[in-house]
DNA sequence: GCCAACGTTGGC
DNA sequence: GCCAACGTTGGC
């Protein structure tokens, strides 16, 4: 029989199939990798931007993420995460005391979702903003783009495999 | 602290 | 639907 070399799957394959990669900012101030480290995983709260919340609803389990640090001494992905829970409507919504209360939301309909996430790795070094920027391999990143302010990026699988050959060099 | 870039709100 | 005003993000 006739195989379709581009259907054969390993195991390995089939398991990273339609695995999808994304960088997710966080402010170290607030909530770091080591903080992360430390609980082992969380559910990514607070995110109040809809472009952003459609990325978080269409993650799956296994999906990779590049854990970028903003507005900290050290600017860059600090690490590795991925997602062990799909999407739920965000607590934080329904809680008037929190920061992140949405009035407009209802149990019945939520407006903003929040994945978990679990802690992969923290590198040894940070691959810095300024080392992202000039490397011409990783032009193509959002996260270099002017004006791009998302907090949840979707990114290419050459560019997060880049990113972690960056990381143990 | 500054400010460019962007998103949201609300009057019309 | 337009768009001015305002708020937020995030690097510098």
């Amino acid at each position: 029989m006739a195989s379709k070399p581009g259907l054969v799957h390993t195991q390995d394959t089939a398991k990273s199939e339609g695995r999808r990669y994304w960088l997710m900012k966080t402010e170290p101030d607030v909530f770091s990798i080591d903080d992360l480290k430390k609980n082992k995983t969380t559910l990514w709260e607070g995110v109040r931007n809809y472009q952003a919340r459609n990325h978080l609803t269409s993650m799956k389990v296994g999906d990779q993420i590049l854990l970028y640090h903003s507005s900290a001494e050290v600017i860059g992905v600090a690490g590795l995460g991925e997602i062990s829970k799909e999407a739920i409507p965000d607590p934080a919504q329904f809680d008037k005391k929190s920061e992140y209360y949405e009035p407009a939301a209802t149990k019945e309909k939520p407006r903003w979702f929040c994945p978990e996430v679990r802690f992969v790795e923290k590198f040894k070094t940070v691959v810095t903003l300024e080392q992202i920027k000039d490397d011409p391999a990783l032009a193509d990143m959002l996260v270099i783009k002017r004006g791009q302010r998302l907090s949840v990026q979707p990114v290419e699988k050459k560019d997060f495999d880049h990113i972690i050959k960056m990381a143990r060099k």
